[in-house]
DNA sequence: TTTTATTTTTAGTTTTGTCTAAATTTAATT
DNA sequence: AATTAAATTTAGACAAAACTAAAAATAAAA
């Protein structure tokens, strides 16, 4: 598998998760940043190699086999994440880039080597799910701040959002993950809460409220 | 820089250390396990970039940017081994592969946090020399075994082929790098060396003398 | 249900890195 | 110095992965 294939099977993966009936040839062309001609091209090469079910006009889905496939690139990606945090001290908002490349090292010896050496964290510095060596995801329960009711406490469990200026206001707001959360107060007429974080009074947006999850 | 370009680099500056007036052709195609033709085609490419100098028939060197970019692929690549080997635990026959894909990522930032979570190691798991972040390389004094004086000590800091077989050899002999080395007696026949590693009396051929650095 | 708009696919090119086969240059040998 | 051998380069072709522009299919609107 090349990087090109493997990157179109780490897109349809993720679109899967929220269009499972097929994923479109437009939307695959917008998340690689290519166009929708050549991502046609590419589901027939993938199809070819039993990764995609695809038919003409009507979307793509992962075989099992391209399943499997995407999750091990998924476990890839996150478990760099970690060990750039975690191991090289990066901060959350500048692993992506460089887990991009890595998860398309090869070695399926090394990336459980990784696992053992990380300890086998369940989640990356954004607090999404790792899959396991045999692709199976621990769901991680969760809910949007936004939807949690009032005066209960939480503790952050991820985001939803990572770009790096949401993740850099969090840093600015010394919100982490697993910092204690309540609702003190919703405003009616734009949601805007007013929480507590770690002790400290603070008033977000719904915006913001809409991008954390906590537990 | 893409991979291929890399690769090219990488080689011609393994192989200006043997013949510093210029590389052939021929050679970097055998290393690379590609034609003199393709060598050809990318050399102008190179060329066009300022990282070789590069006349026709009169064999390529590396510019002054160009031994930089090698430089820092090596430092990669060795960086990648220790981590590898030290973190890991892997053993230093399996680790060139994966270094092999891992020199080419391409953060900087990477390879100098890097550099630091392993302490700023001078040489890698076969005892080559790491270069530093501005590619300067710290001489490492050593001398293969097969020149070595009869009776005096040393100690492992390297080997000079590091094949699988060569490496599997020295961990079925117990020898790896740190191990005591001395010369008892040598024959004057075939240069067959009689030593004493860490303690153990242990006959071995100049071909494995003549593949290990001590110092 | 037509017509229009959008999405998707096809057809034909381009670029990168490779190849083969032929031509050329340099080196070695008689 | 002429000839042969070896190394190197050129020319032309190919596969992968992308592109543009045009055609076809599906979806949305009148």
């Amino acid at each position: 598998m090349t990087i090109s294939e493997e990157n179109y099977i780490k897109v349809i993966y993720h679109l899967s998760l929220v269009s499972p009936k097929g994923v479109n040839t437009n939307a695959i062309a917008g998340m690689l940043d290519t166009k929708a001609s050549s991502v046609t091209d590419m589901m027939k090469k993938l199809s070819d190699k039993d990764l995609v079910t695809y038919q003409k006009y009507q979307g793509v889905t992962l075989t099992d086999k391209g399943l499997h496939s995407a999750k091990m690139i998924v476990r890839k990606h996150r478990l760099w994440e970690v060990f750039l945090v975690d191991k090289l001290g990066f901060s959350w908002d500048e692993v992506h880039e460089i887990a991009e490349e890595l998860e398309h090292i090869k070695s399926e010896q090394l990336i459980n080597k990784l696992d053992a050496f990380l300890g086998f964290p369940v989640a990356d510095p954004h607090g999404d799910p790792i899959p396991d060596a045999k692709g199976i995801i621990k769901k991680i329960e969760k809910q949007l701040l936004s939807e949690v009711e009032i005066n209960a406490s939480f503790h952050c469990v991820g985001v939803k959002d990572s770009s790096t200026d949401f993740l850099k206001y969090l840093d600015k707001q010394k919100i982490a993950l697993g910092s204690v959360v309540k609702v003190i107060d919703k405003e009616d007429f734009d949601d805007t809460l007013t929480v507590e974080i770690d002790g400290k009074r603070l008033t977000i947006s719904n915006k913001i409220a809409n991008n954390l999850y906590v537990q």
